[in-house]
DNA sequence: GGCCAGGTTGACGTGCACGTAAGGTGCGAC
DNA sequence: GTCGCACCTTACGTGCACGTCAACCTGGCC
């Protein structure tokens, strides 16, 4: 897949896909001078959007997706990767616990707006 | 309440309370050169920073505040904010539910690393 | 009066995630 | 061959959300 698939598919523009390259995210083969993208560079950027869309910072998602590469498999390494995976989880599970609460509240502050719209209409 | 005692309470800078008042997301009163907080500002500085944590812009904040102000309130401007409000809080339920997919991956990547790593030990 | 802690207003600096412009390369179509 | 297009690298610019620094009040205490 040449660049200019992979942008058309993900709608990111080429200059993105260099920068996550440039920032070790991305590891597209070279045929001459051009980038050619596999199926596990796709998937790479499927996790790197969605991780993007919560507010984690590139160095934090490369950091994770080192959890999801089997290559340069040691002990350590594999543990470090757990260790800042979990921190990332507990994150992403307070996130999800406020993001829920704040939910509700912007629903019933939606609700008070209505309300006080339909009074002020039938009044009128 | 002071400046100072508002940063202490909610763990931001002066700084901070004074960008958000140059963006007009706050509206402390003046005793003569020093700003001087209400409990309505503490409510408005809470929201504010919670807006912060899911990721929205202080504009976007901005107008979704307008929306708890009771002040200037004509239908227009409520409706304007009945339905940005909608808006982003059908971003929050994508997100919301996003999340809470890649939580479930994640903790089967945590699952697998922790697998590997006790193979990996047991063997040793 | 002296002085300091804490407040104030600009103006400029910083880190992140890209955008943009300039100039060069490869390559198939005509 | 050369035209055009898509791609490349390098370098500088941008918007956001503040941090940092300089210079200046201001009230309270000795």
């Amino acid at each position: 897949m040449t660049i200019r698939q992979m942008c058309d598919a993900f709608g990111v523009t080429p200059r993105t896909l260099r920068f996550y390259e440039s920032r070790e995210l991305l590891f597209p083969e070279r045929r001459g001078q051009q980038r050619l993208y596999s199926r596990a560079d796709r998937a790479r950027l499927t996790l790197i959007l969605r991780g993007r869309r919560f507010g984690f910072s590139l160095e934090q998602i490369r950091q994770l997706l080192e959890l999801y590469d089997p290559a340069e498999r040691n002990i350590t390494q594999t543990e470090a990767a757990l260790g800042a995976a979990r921190e990332r989880l507990a994150d992403m599970e307070q996130q999800h616990r406020e993001l829920g609460e704040a939910m509700s509240e912007l629903r019933q502050q939606i609700a008070d707006g209505e309300l006080w719209l339909n009074n002020l209409k039938s009044d009128a």
